[in-house]
DNA sequence: ATTATCATGTAAATGGTTACATGATTGG
DNA sequence: CCAATCATGTAACCATTTACATGATAAT
C-alpha cells in the first residue's frame, strides 16, 4: 500500500533522539545537531525534512503546526511507538557499528615524505590550527550541554568532554611532531 | 574529446600517494590501505580500479602488465606528471579540508539517557571493546610501518603512533565513564 | 532599507559501498 | 582435493551533500 519504505536508518534514530526530550522543528534539530552531534554524526536539511515526514508516516512522530512570534513552524513530537523504537535501538547489540573517519590533512601528512621538506611543516600547521578550532568549539558548547545535562542526564556532557580529551591528545601529538621538525 | 573527467579527487591522490614509492597493482594498494590509511581514509575496489584507469588517461600513471608467480597482474607506475600532481596537492593550502567522523556507538551513548539505566553500560562496553580492537590493530601494523619508514621517511610511522595515542585517550575516557557507572 | 536569522523544502549530483562475476595459484 | 588468497573488474544501490528556491520576521 504505502509507497514509503519502512526501514529505519541511523538518521531516523538521530531525529528520534533529538525529539525525545521535547517537540522540535526540523530547523531546531539542525541547530541542535550543529552544536552537539556534528563532530561524530553530521546531518543536513536534505535528510532531516524528508525523514521527519517518514517518521510521521510510520507513526513514530506526530506533526503539530505551531508558531513562534507569528512565524509558522512545524513541530514534531515523538510518539509512544517512536520512543520504543529509540530505546530498542539504544539497547541493541549488533555486529560492527559504523565507525568511520575521513581526515584529508592526516592523509596528506601520511604521504608528505613524498614531497620536499617544506610540505610537512605546512600540513602540521594547518592541522594544529584545525584542532585548536575544534577544541574551542567544544568548549563553547559546554554551557549549553550543562543546561541539557540538568534536564536530561549527564551523558551528553560526558560525550562532549570526551571529545575535548580526544582532540587534546590529537593536538598534543601534532605539537610534538612540529617540535621534532626544528 | 575524451569522455573522462579531468578533475582529481582525494581518491586520486591516495592512489598517487601509494604509487609514489614504487609501482603497484590495484590489489596491492587495497591491501596497503587496509593496513594503514583505513582508519582515516578508507577506499574500496569500486573506487580503485576505475580510478587507476582514470589516472592513466590523464597521464599521471602508466600501466605495465607484469606477473607474480605466473599470475597476471596490472602494475601501475607513477609518471613525472603524476608525481608533480601529488606534490602540488601535498603543498596546497586550501580552505577547510574534509574532516568527518561517523561513530554510531558514540551517537547512541549521546542519547542513552533517554533509555533506562541499563543501556549506558551496554553501549560503553561495546565501545571499549571496539577501541581495544582498534589499538591492537594499530600495534599490529607497527612492524610493517617501521619497515616503510626506513625506505620512505618517518612520517607514516608517526601517523600510526598518533592514531594509537588518540584511541588510547578515547579508551581512557570510556573506562572512566564505566567506572562512574558502578 | 538592509541584513541576518528563522524556516521549509526539493532535485540533482556526488561519493562511496556492496554484491556480484570470474578465474588462477598456492598451501595444507 | 579443498580452502585461502591473489587478482580484476562492474553495476546497482545507498546515504549524504550541495545548490537552489522561497519567503517571513527581527534587528540595526
Amino acid at each position: 500500500m504505502s509507497a514509503g519504505n519502512d526501514q529505519l536508518t541511523n538518521t531516523s534514530y538521530v531525529l528520534l533522539g533529538f525529539l525525545a526530550p521535547h517537540a522540535q522543528s526540523g530547523y531546531d534539530i539542525k541547530r541542535g545537531a550543529d552544536h552537539s552531534t556534528r563532530f561524530f554524526w553530521q546531518i543536513s536539511y536534505g535528510q532531516i525534512y524528508p525523514e521527519l515526514k517518514h517518521l510521521v508516516e510510520l507513526g513514530l512522530a506526530e506533526q503539530e503546526t505551531g508558531s513562534r512570534g507569528g512565524r509558522t513552524r512545524h513541530l514534531y513530537q515523538i510518539t509512544v511507538a517512536g520512543r520504543a523504537a529509540l530505546i530498542g535501538w539504544l539497547g541493541e547489540r549488533k555486529g560492527p557499528s559504523t565507525f568511520e573517519m575521513r581526515d584529508e590533512l592526516l592523509l596528506k601528512l601520511f604521504f608528505c615524505d613524498a614531497a620536499g621538506p617544506g610540505a610537512k611543516g605546512i600540513i602540521l600547521e594547518q592541522m594544529r590550527l584545525r584542532e585548536e578550532a575544534i577544541i574551542a568549539e567544544f568548549r563553547a558548547m559546554q554551557p549549553h550541554a550543562i543546561e541539557a545535562a540538568a534536564d536530561h542526564g549527564p551523558t551528553m556532557l560526558e560525550v562532549l568532554q570526551g571529545g575535548i580529551k580526544i582532540h587534546q591528545a590529537y593536538l598534543a601529538h601534532l605539537k610534538e611532531l612540529e617540535q621534532n621538525l626544528s
